[in-house]
DNA sequence: AAGTGGTCTAGACCACTCC
DNA sequence: GAGTGGTCTAGACCACTTA
């Protein structure tokens, strides 16, 4: 018999649990035990229980509901963790060189589909910047972005020859929340000659929407070179 | 003076420190209070603090490490979560009719660049897989997969023109992690031709790879038809 | 009405890392 | 060596939901 008990881990308790739901001990749509009985079980606090429990129901595994206790999920949605990182840093840490080119800035009326968008009165102007981010001097990203100069007045008084609208406005400007979509274009004539492909080549292009409080701030759009690719772990 | 206090949630202290941090009161590159002293400012526990911390620097916006306290991260890496639904539910949840098509089903010796992710023997055969996921009988995605069937032997027994590879491995098999790729590509003569586009028109790809501790389950190439985008929130 | 998860507290010990 | 975050405990109350 032992005298004493090493404490029980939040992380050795996911283990299990992960162990059971994966050998079908308990299976899709299943109901678990509640916490208090898995505590007693494993010789833990109700608080580790919950811990884990809690992480495992953040990647979607089981669904968990006051009073209903915990199921594991019939159609489980993986989640899957992208990091979005400055344009500047996700070239320097594949050990490239980084540099950026500003292709056009100017203080225009936007077109009806970019007004839509950031929800301004017809005559207001934004400030367009168009340029282009390259590794060891090869194209990788045109960056196409309105930015509101009401919402960020500083973005006038920036050269964005120095430093690219990315960098600058994740360095200095906080925001709430935003919008990302990832599709698959086909290389305009313009994106074509400035990314050095064929026109119609398959790009990957992200786009974001940018808002805080008092309304949106920017919205870019990132054309990437043929052949780029965006990964991660499940 | 209060003769009660209401307790202090994680979520109002997380709030209020993304509020200093957004308004600069701590800056990027700073170090803020430890937990015990913000605890003690915020009157409520550490473990509360700790909690609230915890869950802004799973957003990347701060970075803790023991010793050397807490810091507002200088380049944010944003986070941005994907969820990965079954291909089924994502078209239902569209409210469109799903239905899938297979297309083909063979036993072979798969080509180098398959078995290289495979790890397996030159002579080894795998399962593979190709069928088209309709939305409303209009061609929505294709799945291009390999299952080795020493390692999903149910595999061989189960019949896919009944359920998608995509629906029955995520119901039915079990695994503990994968890649995922996104990417985007030109539709090739036979993808075009099952996607109902023409040929080299730019498709979102998205390529997976999933194993347990065996090895290798299986792989997916999955290729949506032209329009497609994959949409979420930071 | 009652069961279950969500959270807070106060205290404690530990692990890691910087000085 | 010492400061800071990481985690565990035991108990408590609350919020939500379903029977």
């Amino acid at each position: 018999m032992k005298s004493a008990e090493t404490s029980v881990s939040w992380q050795s308790v996911r283990s299990e649990v992960l162990r059971r739901i994966h050998e079908r001990i308990w299976a899709p749509g299943d109901q678990i035990p509640h916490e208090a009985e898995l505590a007693s079980e494993f010789g833990c606090a109700r608080t580790t229980v919950n811990r884990a429990l809690r992480e495992i129901a953040e990647t979607g595994l089981i669904e968990r509901r006051r009073r209903a206790g915990t199921r594991v999920a019939l159609h489980p949605v993986r989640k899957a963790t992208l990091n979005i990182p400055v344009i500047r840093s996700e070239i320097e840490d594949l050990g490239k060189t980084y540099s950026f080119g500003l292709i056009q800035r100017e203080d225009v009326t936007p077109p009806l589909k970019v007004r839509a968008r950031f929800q301004i009165a017809p005559d207001r102007k934004l400030l367009h910047i168009v340029g282009l981010h390259l590794a060891d001097g090869e194209p990788h990203v045109l960056e196409d972005r309105w930015i509101d100069p009401v919402a960020i007045p500083e973005a006038l008084r920036t050269d964005f020859a120095q430093i690219s609208p990315n960098e600058w406005l994740v360095t200095n400007i906080p925001f709430d929340g935003g919008d990302i979509s990832f599709s698959a274009g086909a290389a305009g004539e313009d994106e074509a000659s400035a990314l050095g492909c064929t026109a119609g080549a398959p790009t990957f292009v992200v786009e974001r929407t940018t808002w805080n409080d008092a309304g949106t701030l920017t919205i870019v759009r990132l054309v990437f070179a043929p052949g780029y690719r965006l990964q991660t772990q499940i």
